[in-house]
Formats: C-alpha cells, sequence, structure tokens
DNA sequence: CGTTCGTCATGAATCGTTTCAAAGATAGAT
DNA sequence: ATCTATCTTTGAAACGATTCATGACGAACG
C-alpha cells in the first residue's frame, strides 16, 4: 500500500542510503541524481513516514498542550501562540484539556509521554509535581505555563496573579467601594486561588474594606451567573458593592444575573471587575474592567522555550519568564 | 537512556514477546507472570513508544485537525467536541489553524499524513479536492466540517449555511426592516457565502427589501469594528435599518462601533443579528440575536464518522450528517 | 502407557527511516 | 602512470514494539 524509500529507491536506481540523503542532505548528492530521486518520489507519491522517523530519532515533532479547558479564550489564545511558535519550526501541538480534572491531566500526560513528545508545556492543575518530574528525568523538556515554576529546575511562563488580583481590588478601592466580593472557584485552580489571595492583600490595606468570598465550582458563564444570582437575590443591604470575578467569563455571567436577569445596575449599585480581558469584556453589555494578560505571547514564550530547552539538552538552564498583568478601566467600574 | 521491551523483559526473566503479550493480551498469559512482568514494568518505568507501535500498526492513534482558527469560540467548541469523542476511544487531537490560507491548510495535510494520522477533519477553505481525495485513496478517512460534501465520497458534518442565513434575514424582514446590510468576508470562505446567497434569497422573497454586501477581510471582531465605523459614518439617510453579521464576532464588532463609540441605536436606528449564538452572543451591550449552530455536537459527530470510517475502511459508506441552525431572538432585533 | 488437546512462552522477522563506516569514482598533481 | 584528495554512493545496522509459527509442558482420555 504505502510507498516507502526503498521502492523509491529502486525506481531511481539508488540505494535507500541515498534517498534518504536526497530528503535530508540534498547538498551531498550529486544534482541530476537528486533529480532523477525527487522524480521518482513524486512519480510514486512517496510520503515519508514520520513513525519511522521518530523511532530512530527517538523523539516526535509534536508538543503537547495541556490546559484547563481550551473554551477559555484566555486559554485559545495562549494555544494559538505556541502553535504559532511551533509552525516556525515545522512542529505540530498536540491538545489535551483536563477540564481541571487531575485524572485526564494525568492521562494526557502518559499518552504524550508514550508520543514521545518534544516537549510538554503544561497549565498543571494539581500539584504532581513527582509526575512532571519524572517527565524531565527522562529527557522530555517541560515548561510550565501561566504558573511559576515551584522551584528552578522548570522553565515557566507566568503573570504574577497575586499582583493582578491586588491591583483588581485595590482599583476598586480607589473607586471608592468598600464591601468588596471575590466571585471564584474552586480554590484549587492555582490562577484562582492567587488572585484571591492578591485581593486579600490589597483590601486588608484599607480599613473598613472587607472582602467575601463567593466560592463557584467552575470558571465559566454559567457558573458566573449562578453566583450573580445568588447575590441579586440578597437583601439590598447584604450586597457588597463591587465584585471582583476570577476572570471574564465568569464576570460576563455574573453580569448577565444582575442587569439582564435582575435589576441591579452596574456600576451603579456594584462595580464589577473581571480578570483575562478577553476579547468580549469591551463588548459586553457594561463594558467590562479587566485585568489583561498577553495570552498569545505566553504560549509564544512558552514554546519558544520549550525548543531551546529541546536543543540544548542538559546544558539548558531553566528560565522564569514573568510577565506583568495590567488593570484595563472600563465603564463596568465607572469610569 | 530509555528502558524498552527488552530490558523488561530479561528483568522479569521472559521473552520480548511475552512482555507484549502482557501488554496487549493479558488474558494468554499465565496470572504469576503477568505480575512480574508488571513489576518489572513499574520497576524500570517502561513506557511504551508510540512510534514503534505505530510503525509496526501503520497508523498513529491522532486525528489531524484543521479549522480557520480556534479562536472563534465556534471552532473552539467544535474542537472540544472532537477532542471528547477521540478521548473516548483514547486518541489525541493534532491542531491546525490554516488562518483561511491555502498554503498553511496544505501545510497542515502534508504533515499529518506523513504522520500517518487516523484520520483528518477538515474545514476546508480552498476546494483542493484532488488533494483530500489523495489523501483519502491513501487510506486516510477524511470528514469535511462544517462543510457539506461535493459528492457522496465523502463523509462529512454540516449545518445548512444557505437555510440560516435566510433565517436571519426572514426574521429581520418580519421584523419591519428593508435596507438590509451584509456584513462578512472573504466570500473565498464557503460559510460566509452560503449565509450572503441564502440571504439574497430571503430578501428576494419580499418587493421593497433591498440587500447591501459589505465585506469584510475577515470575520473577527476588528473587522467587525471596521465595518461597523464605516456603516455608522455615513449620513443616517444612507445606513440601512438593519444588520445580518456573518458570524457573531463580527456582530460584536459592529455594535462596538455602533453603539459605544458612535451614538446609533441597536435596535432602534438598526437591527443586528449574528450568526453561530457563541456563548458571548447574550451577554453582548444588546444582547445579540443569532443563528444556533450545534458546535460541539458537530465536532462529536465528525470524530464519529471518521472512527467508523476508519474501522470499516472501504466497506464504509460515506454519511453526509446535516444539522438544522436555529433562530434565537434576542433584543438587538428588538424583541 | 501412548496420544491428543490446550495452555503458555519463545524469538526471529517485520515495519520504514536514518546513520555511518567503507568503498568507489573522479580529477588534479607529480 | 601513480598517488592524493575530494566527491558520491552504498548497504547493513539500529530504533522498539508486535506478530506468529513453533515448541515445551501437562492434563485428560481411551
Amino acid at each position: 500500500m504505502a510507498v516507502s524509500v526503498r521502492e523509491v529507491a529502486a525506481a531511481a536506481s539508488v540505494s535507500v542510503g541515498t534517498v534518504s540523503n536526497v530528503l535530508n542532505r540534498p547538498e551531498k548528492v550529486a544534482p541530476d541524481t537528486v533529480a532523477r530521486v525527487l522524480a521518482a518520489i513524486d512519480e510514486l507519491g512517496f510520503v515519508r513516514n514520520d513513525a519511522a522517523r521518530q523511532l530512530r530519532a527517538g523523539r516526535s515533532r509534536s508538543i503537547g498542550l495541556v490546559v484547563l479547558d481550551v473554551r477559555n479564550p484566555f486559554f485559545t489564545d495562549v494555544a494559538r501562540g505556541a502553535e504559532d511558535r511551533a509552525a516556525e519550526d515545522g512542529m505540530t501541538i498536540l491538545l489535551g484539556n483536563s477540564d481541571d480534572n487531575p485524572d485526564r491531566e494525568r492521562a494526557y500526560l502518559d499518552l504524550f509521554e508514550e508520543q514521545r513528545v518534544h516537549g510538554v508545556l503544561i497549565s498543571p492543575r494539581s500539584d504532581d509535581l513527582p509526575r512532571l518530574e519524572r517527565a524531565r528525568s527522562r529527557g522530555v523538556p517541560v515548561v510550565l505555563v501561566d504558573r511559576e515554576a515551584p522551584d528552578r529546575r522548570f522553565s515557566s511562563v507566568a503573570v504574577d496573579d497575586v499582583v493582578g488580583g491586588a491591583m483588581a481590588v485595590r482599583h476598586l478601592v480607589e473607586s471608592g467601594r468598600r464591601r468588596i466580593a471575590f466571585v471564584g472557584g474552586p480554590a484549587s485552580i492555582r490562577q484562582v486561588a492567587d488572585r484571591l489571595e492578591g485581593a486579600r492583600r490589597a483590601a486588608a490595606e484599607t480599613p473598613g474594606a472587607t472582602l467575601e468570598v463567593v466560592e463557584t465550582s467552575g470558571t465559566t458563564v454559567l457558573e458566573g451567573r449562578a453566583a450573580g444570582e445568588a447575590i441579586r437575590d440578597r437583601a439590598s443591604e447584604h450586597r457588597p458593592d463591587a465584585i471582583f470575578c476570577a476572570n471574564d467569563l465568569l464576570a460576563v455571567g455574573v453580569l448577565q444575573a444582575l442587569m439582564m436577569l435582575g435589576d441591579v445596575r452596574v456600576p451603579g449599585d456594584i462595580a464589577l471587575i473581571g480578570y483575562d480581558d478577553i476579547d468580549f469584556a469591551q463588548a459586553a453589555v457594561v463594558p467590562l474592567s479587566s485585568i489583561r494578560q498577553p495570552a498569545w505571547l505566553i504560549g509564544y514564550t512558552a514554546v519558544d522555550l520549550l525548543l531551546r530547552e529541546a536543543r540544548d539538552g542538559a546544558d539548558f538552564e531553566p528560565e522564569q519568564v514573568q510577565f506583568q498583568p495590567e488593570l484595563v478601566v472600563r465603564e463596568s467600574t465607572g469610569r
């Protein structure tokens, strides 16, 4: 069925070694031999078998990417950045969504390891460091995405979520709000925990400011809507005067619950700020203030680091890249 | 470096064939032998080399997916559906974004072919049927996504975009609008062309209704905003009284330009309807009317078809699945 | 006791590409 | 005509898992 180098070699009356040379080091082969081989390849419709190359090379030309959920525009952008950088080197991205499920995360890591991926990009849910450590020790470069490395042995590309969280709450406080609610969860997601931590610190700076936590079971629009409805249904004196959501999807959901399904005004009654600054934030019912992160660049940089590590092997000095979050003020916090 | 079956076999004092049997047909191996081998695997940290398996098996356990751009929530959902179905069979998704660029599309197809993917899911930009045909003839199942098969030789999962386009314009007409603008492009994208075609037909049904086309160079929020600004800056008597956008991203952009950067009211001055019904449509400044498509289901079904075709080989009868679009009415068309 | 059947284990051959030491060919120098 | 030096080509070995024909062993049967 499939055409192999052997048949190409026969058709061009050369050896298989020469065919391989034409494919990989054409400058080492006499011009007319190259032409003859290429003609044979073309005529027979030969397509290299990557599995065989990999077997010999010891690793594949794919990079595994494990994220919480690509449906979150933040991760989608990260994935695009990663793909764009990977494509520059003729590599492909293997996509895996962990759905905040340690088992799925582990399953993907195993799968990727079997595929002998060139490396793994992971926005790790669980702190299954041993597993990552093991992968590394087997020579699989691992780069942590959107997560600072716990020790200097991993490369990472991250944004300081504690700073970002503090930024958000400080902004709310500066616009005169005091009774602040944090909507987000589960706390097991590091990004959520860090943003909350930052929020706590910022709230603690201001006497009289309080921070209430409304925990959600996930970070989608739906869960945001549920949290928003719970807040909306309280007696108005028990409502916060500002809400900081762990991401923009939640904020969009909260917005729906408050304004569109209820009659709480944003920012009149409650100021609202999200996180990530996804494309839709500025197109929301009330344009959403948010904390911006360079998502595409994070993905791009992560693959870049990964490829460097793959190239330099043991000589590679892990690098921790840290981007800074940025406050974007829009109507939802009463510009 | 890497541990192979050979070393596992040595450690467990059995032959490599037995190790392979433990891995693939444990019921054929005596229980205590199985235990011994598993212990050895565990101790040595053996991980199967998928390249070697593939080489023998002739194909990989990945499925290639080529879409226009995963950043479009519609495709993100398709990708998630595909991944979810693939995961059920222990397969992974190789992601490729063509960016509406025939060269990139071709590059990914070549790459996937070299990887001997289990099959290819493609939302084909160009009508490079010959190439797809060639892939098929080499035994690679191909399923067209969001695109009806031009002939019965390909399986496909699609939604009737002509019907959807007609639905949108009919709705606008029924709410009393007459001077309708279609915002979308480039026309080379089939989905865009079909939706426009549907819009044309629906407009033609009503005497007095006109359809103007405002062509865009892409289908993102940014391009929508540009088109919206162009319309906003016209003298008001030259503005349409309704806009149908080729997708929701464009509609969001148009909305920004009209209402947030300008003072054209939606739906007061201009009614607006999008396409895809992405999650954010209902959270937009003015909740967006749209035409809904079952994105996740499309991806899921496509992989299902693909796996069936891969299993049954030449016996497989290509199947064209067609879902129906659905009108979702919200404020933007003046509920 | 000899035969048959079933259960397990074996190991060489195979998949398709790449690598590399070695041989062969050619041209230029002496 | 001989010897180098350079340029090309060769073909076998290797990567690691799977397959399958073959054989070893024991139990059951007549």
